[in-house]
DNA sequence: GCTCTTTGTGTCATTTTAACACTTTCAAAT
DNA sequence: ATTTGAAAGTGTTAAAATGACACAAAGAGC
């Protein structure tokens, strides 16, 4: 009996401690973001995915597990970017409405730690599921409003992710293998959230060896072809490991 | 009565999440961290500062709290590090017979989220109270064995240290206001663990326009005294508005 | 006044940066 | 077949930053 207990305790979530995660894709043009819809009495509600844990799992794995509940994406790498603490963080009237209808224990405390990923938008088509109505991506800068503080935690993503892409080569992981110059452009441009100069550009991108130059182009397009790259990860471990870590973006 | 009971809800201790705080000092040659000692049965055991979290208190305030109550050290900028949550971390025989003597429910699962602070080691002494048994600075290079994860949760405060000193300006937090430039190149090779070279630091240093050179030199020591110098915080705020954010060392 | 210790300083060769405009290549339309 | 539109791709120059390197100056203690 004791056992059956404590067994069932392993398996109960934990009402005080929850996941969500920001999972940034790029459509080529602007940065985007996986939302799930909760829906809720006043109309369509946004929220990023995420859910309590359970008691006996590694907040890894956690926001693996829910990130694939609620929208179908696995075998991402998720990186933790902080944990979210404010006592009222999930007090909104709405949001509190929304709790009744899911938690068992809509009035306790929730912390929750926030994890990020970049995706190839291509390669991973959500499909909701639990209590997600839907799951959508959407451009980043149309979001104006999220359930909970998820807003916060969406801006502090942005923020690291900004950060991150000029100490790591991150990028890469939301383009397909093979990829333009002038997509990784564009994409460094929609994190940094500036604009750079197309030469200086190219040639820092090419001193710094990490990429490797395909011999084949892009067909099709009613322009110059592009020549195809792919990113060097090994050439890329050699370098990181004489202590290289500033792109200098 | 329900009131009441809602109110010591209120000031109850959530059993499910701890703060933990790693806070540096600098003693003009290597880096110490402030540990507390746990009086276990087999000998000392050293411990970051952390407790429990109250179920009312921002996960800020209560790094801050938590800090006081068992150092006595106060008014510290902490800045949030992480969550830790292998479910296993606090799960070690030593560290449970402990967590049996000052938790009500010493086997629940418990997730941390560690803060880190740069401080002036002469402006803080350490003043044991609560359940430390005595509150002290040690070099970093000489721990070797911490309780629960609190190793992990140092090595990642170091790296993270090694990261930020190279993005933003913390490292004067470490030093009197008034120092001498030996002290600060000091102080980042002590950091960046590795020699910088001292011309070439001072320069750096000087052309970056954050340090102000003070009308006044060291004194009573047995060699060439040092000019003092000041970290000008308003010229580097103006710097970051205009999206300054690499220190290129 | 001698010794010890730490401060403080300059140059040069190399590399990196930022600013800047025109030609090439292809598909689609005429 | 020719034109048009759209993006790819390429080089130079001036200014700034970097890294390597060695010796004189200032004070305290003896």
């Amino acid at each position: 009996m004791r056992k059956e207990i404590k067994k069932n305790a392993a398996l109960e979530l934990n009402p005080n401690v929850s996941v969500d995660c920001v999972i940034f894709g790029f459509d080529f043009d602007k940065l985007n973001v996986l939302v799930i819809n909760r829906d809720g009495a006043d109309g369509i509600q946004w929220a990023l995915p995420g859910n309590l844990i359970y008691d006996d799992e590694h907040l890894d794995q956690a926001a693996n597990r829910v990130l694939a509940e609620l929208t179908g994406l696995q075998h991402i790498y998720l990186e933790q970017i902080g944990a979210f603490g404010d006592p009222n963080r999930i007090s909104k009237e709405s949001d509190r409405s929304w709790l009744q209808s899911i938690r068992a224990q809509p009035e306790a405390r929730v912390i929750t730690v926030a994890y990020f990923s970049l995706v190839k938008m291509e390669d991973y088509q959500p499909q909701a599921s639990s209590f997600a109505k839907s799951a959508e991506w959407i451009p980043v800068n149309e979001i104006k409003e999220l359930a909970f503080d998820h807003l916060d935690i969406l801006q502090t993503a942005k923020s690291k992710l900004k950060q991150m892409i000029k100490i790591r080569p991150i990028g890469f992981n939301l383009l397909p293998e093979k990829f333009t110059l002038s997509q990784l452009h564009k994409l460094y441009e929609a994190i940094l959230d500036k604009p750079l100069d197309k030469r200086n550009f190219r040639r820092k991108i090419q001193k710094l060896n990490i990429v490797i130059s395909l011999e084949e182009k892009q067909s099709g397009v009613p322009h110059k072809p592009s020549q195809l790259f792919m990113f060097d990860k090994e050439h890329y471990l050699l370098q990181t490991q004489n202590g290289f870590d500033n792109f200098g973006f």
